[in-house]
DNA sequence: TTCGTTGCAAACATTTTGCAGTTTC
DNA sequence: GAAACTGCAAAATGTTTGCAACGAA
């Protein structure tokens, strides 16, 4: 891993998609990201994209929320919120917290077929302390 | 997707790898599955692994609970529990789920450092119903 | 004998990386 | 001009798959 922390220039395609990430609520992966900023920088490489969402990550700026379809969905979002993933169309949506509801209700309310849910907590465990 | 449903012969090593999945508390990746049994069966092959894993999975039996460092980790335990990551060696333990205990306190108390929390409820979007 | 199962290796898909050329300062 | 950044293509990694041999019924 390279830290890089503080020697950075300026980038144009850097900040493209940062601005790009956070101007969008698909929660996209990193092709979507390429893909997206395709037209508008036609020589950007998906090398580009996957390095910059790293250093993202390694900030702080950006966070990933879920895997779908082998793929790591990003979000610009950083405070913690619930995430709701379509086994369908691998749609990627946040879910509404609404203080002490029931998020299965809730969700099918609106139409949502829940199926399972997966909580994971991460962080160190003793010995890695 | 090979179904195959009902027309299931019997196989000694499909049972091992269930049976071993059962035993264990760590969750194995389909690799550590394949180290774990390779000693009582040599020919045992990654790719056998891999298929039981996925018939498994659809049949009900095994569920994936987590991505970690880029691998599938598996349990047989049906029954929707929290589970903890450790960003440092890669374990996921199960989190003891005490009734209305604030999960982070609970960790915490016990040595665990938490970091992040992601919970991901699956299921279908209202135009995949 | 039939047909599911396996080993093996090749194929796949996503992500990472080395390097030469480009941009920023 | 030095150092960070990028494009490109190759490499790395986890998983899937085709096929011939194997094993169960």
């Amino acid at each position: 891993m390279k830290t890089n922390a503080g020697k950075q220039k300026h980038s144009v395609k850097r900040e493209a998609i940062l601005e790009w990430l956070r101007s969008t609520e698909i929660h996209p992966s990193a092709e979507q990201v390429y893909y997206a900023l395709r037209t508008q920088y036609p020589r950007l490489s998906l090398g580009t994209v996957y390095r910059n969402l790293t250093e993202f990550e390694n900030a702080g700026l950006v966070q990933t929320v879920a895997e779908v379809d082998g793929q790591e969905r990003f979000d610009a979002v950083m405070t913690e919120h619930v995430h709701f993933v379509c086994k369908g169309c691998g749609a990627v949506v946040d879910v509404p917290e609404t203080v002490s509801a029931d998020i299965g209700a809730l969700m099918e309310q609106q139409g949502y077929k829940v199926e399972t849910r997966r909580l994971l907590v991460y962080g160190l465990c003793p010995e890695c302390v």
